[in-house]
DNA sequence: TATTCGCCTTGACTAGCATCAACCAGTCCA
DNA sequence: TGGACTGGTTGATGCTAGTCAAGGCGAATA
């Protein structure tokens, strides 16, 4: 699976050592823009575990970029059953899917204590217009939501258990590489029934599966803590099914 | 399943007895914001039964709404798995993916004798800047996509194979009927395998399943010549597995 | 009219995952 | 300290949908 399979819109950071506000402005903006943005920018919001951001069919007025923690977005069916549709975590945005209808589509669940900038759609959408950079950014994010869930429908649609199961495990080694933790140990902040819901997948298969693959030396799993002893293991495993790009 | 589960972003048209490019105008604009929008949309284009509207990993410029015809969207695999990820009638929109990356995430292939407009996004952009209520259109057709394919993950990780055709079938009626065309009788444009890569199932399953469906009294199944006999025994079906919305 | 091809249907069999159930480890709390 | 609870693992069994295979129908072609 390509790094896009669950790779949210990564907000991209304009400096290391940034105050609340700048963690979530795109690049690209000079002085008077960025002063602009963090006058839109409130100020972020502390949640616990098991907090809700935002429920399914509340009203939507803000999209909230993750700044630390890990979240859940997920969709319920009429009769209880859920649908995980991502994992978020530092730099990814939430909400997305509010703007259609002007109410949340979704849940949106702190996985651990969390903190997250909260962007007023309203006033984004017009600082857009005098930003065209901004304006474009936010095209772009939100084309990247489609890709990644294209690719969660091939996952879905296409592929059995193990590959789904090593597609997950790569994607969020990479996504953590690329924020400068260790790719290849890690703790997950999901429950395995949670994978699963994610993955198309009983929790009882996520478990069997993980244990499959440590019994093959690929992995090491210790409850929630993770190591890739041989990703390329997996990759093997996943390579072919991955979303083909031309070039 | 409700409503959105296949139901792409519908450009909404200003008048019924429009020009080729008032079909693609979103309501709420004056004579001249018309115009200028007017000047930008290109002439139409035509296509035949399979031929390709654009290829994944070509480079993106535009958007394409359909006039006329019927599409569908894949990804593939590195191995040839293919995953068909919508089908899009008169009035909806695709290359949506590809603004992320300004390559095209998708195929598009017409599966009939189609005609579309295309937008070319730098300037539908530069125009959203100058026209509000345009900008906006464009974020809630996007987050509508996204509100589509969460729909879609609901259906491929949660639903059984009788309640995904049930779906399917309800959602191609709906979209139907919102056309004023028929909601209970209509021709299938796309072929079992298609139908079955779109709901992650095989061919054989498809068409097994329509035949229970038939054997029921549900629906009449000829060639591609479908009847909704019972709709709401279809409705029952996946009443319970579709998406739950608050109020 | 016969031929071929694509698409579909149906049957028999199988594999993969779900389900059901027992049990274990850690954690919270009385 | 003990009990209950949550989350995870593992085994036995069953069912759903996949696989393999044969054959039908309609359309296009010669």
């Amino acid at each position: 699976m390509n790094d896009q399979l669950l790779h949210h819109h990564t907000l991209k950071v304009s400096c290391s050592s940034c105050s609340l506000r700048e963690l979530c402005l795109p690049v690209g903006l000079n002085r008077d823009e960025m002063s602009q943005l963090d006058a839109v920018i409130r100020q972020s919001r502390r949640l616990k575990r098991g907090e809700y951001l935002f429920r399914s069919g509340e009203g939507f007025r803000s999209l909230y970029a993750v700044r630390t923690g890990f979240f859940k977005t997920c969709v319920a069916s009429q009769d209880g059953r859920e649908q995980v549709t991502g994992f978020q975590m530092s730099g990814e945005l939430m909400g997305l899917d509010g703007i259609s209808a002007n109410v949340h589509g979704c849940d949106a669940i702190a996985l651990e204590d969390s903190e997250v900038c909260e962007l007023p759609f309203n006033r984004m959408e017009s600082l857009g217009r005098e930003i065209p950079s901004l304006q474009h950014h936010f095209f772009r994010l939100m084309s990247r939501e489609i890709v990644r869930d294209q690719n969660v429908m091939l996952l879905l649609g296409n592929m059995k258990a193990e590959e789904r199961l090593a597609a997950f495990l790569l994607n969020l080694s990479g996504r953590l590489a690329s924020r400068g933790f260790a790719a290849n140990d890690f703790i997950l902040r999901m429950s395995r029934e949670e994978i699963g819901s994610f993955l198309g997948l009983k929790l009882e298969t996520v478990s069997r599966t993980l244990s499959k693959f440590a019994q093959q030396g690929w992995i090491s799993v210790d409850h929630k803590h993770i190591k890739l002893d041989q990703p390329d293991s997996l990759k093997t495993l996943v390579s072919g099914c991955s979303q083909a790009h031309s070039h």
